[in-house]
DNA sequence: CGCCGAGTTGAACTGAATCAAGAAACGTGG
DNA sequence: CCACGTTTCTTGATTCAGTTCAACTCGGCG
């Protein structure tokens, strides 16, 4: 839970009662390896704290699905556009690992913003925090050839990258399993 | 003024004073067809309103330059990840026709977070707002084809796509001018 | 009138998709 | 702990959408 408290701090601290609230609406869950944490066509109902584990986030399609991104220990994850809007989500979310969870449910989150002096504050920097991770991958897809998308994301987190199949960094990079294994010869 | 009450309460209701207290922080500028409002190296200071007009948002490049956007009436238009980062806009703005506008600094912007009730409210759907709408571009851009996006833009704003060069439509779809005149020949 | 940028069209080229088949890695049951 | 079957990864051949380079047309404007 410190992780936690750390991750929030730096977006907007907490003062102690602020964070006992918070944390007192926290569950701790557990998830085995390729377990589905959030259902494609169900509605979001958490925000989720991972800590521990790696989480990928996907839509399910009939040939390949399209992955949106992977997160890592100490990060949050959600299907943000479903908790915001309430309705069904697009996106599934699965872990490749064995995972442990902290979550708060939406509704505990919605009294956290009324209730709290700064859960407001930290509302809208969560948002702005997702626009701009949103904005830069805008860019790399608009911008950058596939083969720098992988290197990129190699430079990010080339140990957690060793954990996760080659065909699901295919998709988030926006190729086939086959494209990326021969981009991936080119560049050794 | 109108519009942007109504356009504002339609994300969350001011009341009087509140409104008021914003309100008196708008200026009205104009400006000419083809004209910078914000120069990409600089920080964005200000979150605008259009009253009539249409923008262009994008990243000049020596050849061809990225467009990520087009804004209209009724709309806000800011270089918002440099008005949030406060650091220096790659994203410049740009007019493609006689555009009015009403602008807030930031500075009266943060302002209005403080001192209104629903001032942190209002910040923070803005950015769910724009979270959301790049959600969607990113769905786009990584499971539609150049050809099926122009469509959803056709099917959007049929009639303004009209009074925007085909080059910065191109731009926008992620390919190049000729390839869309080939789409455009195609599909008709 | 002549020029210039915008749009169209053609031809050659390229990166990635698709189809297909084989090799390697993985896990599950005996 | 090995054997088998399934899934993942690699490699090859073909096809395709889009790029690039280039030439030509059209409309507006000095």
């Amino acid at each position: 839970m410190n992780e936690i408290r750390k991750f929030i701090d730096n977006i907007s601290p907490l003062n102690n009662s602020d964070w006992n609230f918070f944390s007192s609406k926290l569950k701790k869950v557990k998830f085995d390896k390729n377990t589905t944490v959030l259902e494609s066509g169900k509605i979001e109902t958490k925000l989720s704290f991972i800590s521990k584990g790696i989480i990928r986030l996907y839509i399910p399609k009939e040939e390949t699905d399209l992955t949106f991104g992977f997160l890592f220990e100490n990060e949050f994850v959600t299907a943000y556009d479903s908790l915001l809007t309430q309705s069904p989500s697009e996106y599934q979310i699965e872990t490749l690992t064995e995972t442990i969870l902290w979550q708060i449910s939406n509704k505990d989150l919605q009294e956290v913003y009324k209730r709290t002096n700064n859960g407001n504050i930290i509302g809208r920097k969560m948002a702005e925090n997702m626009y701009l991770i949103k904005s830069k991958r805008e860019l790399s897809l608009l911008s950058k050839t596939a083969e720098e998308r992988y290197l990129d994301l190699f430079f990010d987190s080339p140990k957690l990258l060793q954990q996760i199949p080659l065909k699901y960094i295919a998709s988030y990079i926006g190729v086939t399993p086959q494209a990326l294994s021969r981009i991936r010869k080119r560049i050794t």
